[in-house]
DNA sequence: ACGTACTATCTAACCAGATAGTCAGAAACT
DNA sequence: AGTTTCTGACTATCTGGTTAGATAGTACGT
């Protein structure tokens, strides 16, 4: 057999996604992971220290992935929400993470450094386009994100049977386009 | 000891609904739900039959109450939204039941008939209102009402403990606030 | 009044299976 | 030979759910 440590800790890292957005920490169990990691469940220790511990490396690569590959434009605020109505859709297990996350880590993610610094800047870049006129200034920049964060994932926790299963592409259209519409409403001048 | 099933099924109910919003189903404890109830654990099992029975007995209390207590006007939606809100504010625990549902029921709440049907009616209320030019068109009923619960609920999911210490009321109104503009803006005609 | 039979309500102990986490050592690679 | 990577068995504890029986309240015949 071969044997290559960085895989192992791929395929756990993997496994453990799926089981996580499916069952949230407390349902996730660890020999399931590793049954589906095809890997030793001490492998998972080893790598990782607990089963919360594997959460948070799940869940922090996950908000990374989203954050380097979604960068917010502030000038066009209803396209920074649909291109992350599009980024959950292709992710769907990120949703599930980010809400099991906010039920059952509470403190909400302050560890997230990286995620803590990039929503300050987001919301400078909110603030910085209202007083440019370019965004409406009936919110406060803070609150404006995070409403459309909301409208954002309105539609983006399906569980893991019906995300299988590809929604009809004519639904995800009316949804991606209600989000949108929703965020120019919201921020217009 | 006086004796009085009903009162025993009240407090059982309490106590599930306190752990439920805590811990979700996997992460609800039966045993500390019995002793939380100064109940004991059979009769849990008597009245309810199951964690899960017990759950959903929990949520569908939960959810009528909300059903009966924040009727829809279809032709003031942002007052609709604000009063979510406060619902949501003066009552925790649903908010983190609703998730804990979506996240550990798949198939949504298909099984709550009331629910359901409630929905529809708010439909086709927002249907009527747009037909009737009080509401504005641009995206179909069901995906504005959608819209609307996501955006009342964006601040709704306290942790227990966030919750137990009472938020600013300047930050909670400033973000009711929020709530309602948005709303006004989503459903301007 | 009083005992008796009956039912509703409750209790404590128990169980079988599951679960997170550990350990001593084998197998591959250098 | 030495180090990294992996394995299978093991444990202490917990968990949902069950069971057998105790206790309180009630209806009723006498």
């Amino acid at each position: 057999m071969k044997r290559d440590a960085q895989a192992t800790r791929a395929r756990i890292l993997a496994a453990a996604t799926a089981e996580f957005a499916a069952f949230g920490i407390a349902g996730a169990r660890v020999d399931r992971i590793a049954a589906a990691a095809a890997a030793n469940k001490n492998m998972i220790y080893i790598y990782f220290g607990s089963k919360e511990q594997l959460f948070d490396a799940v869940y922090t690569g996950a908000v990374g992935q989203l954050l380097d590959t979604v960068p917010i434009d502030a000038a066009d605020l209803p396209g920074y929400a649909g291109a992350l109505f599009d980024h959950m859709n292709l992710h769907p297990e990120l949703s599930r993470l980010a809400r099991w996350h906010g039920l059952e880590r509470p403190g909400g993610f302050a560890d997230l450094e990286h995620a803590m610094a990039a929503t300050m800047d987001k919301i400078s870049a909110v603030g910085a386009a209202q007083t440019a006129g370019l965004v409406g200034s009936g919110v406060a920049p803070h609150e404006l994100l995070a409403l459309l964060l909301a409208v954002a994932a309105t539609w983006s926790a399906g569980s893991p049977e019906l995300t299988a299963e590809q929604p009809p592409a004519e639904l995800t259209a009316a949804r991606r386009a209600a989000v949108v519409f929703a965020v120019q409403r919201l921020t217009d001048p």
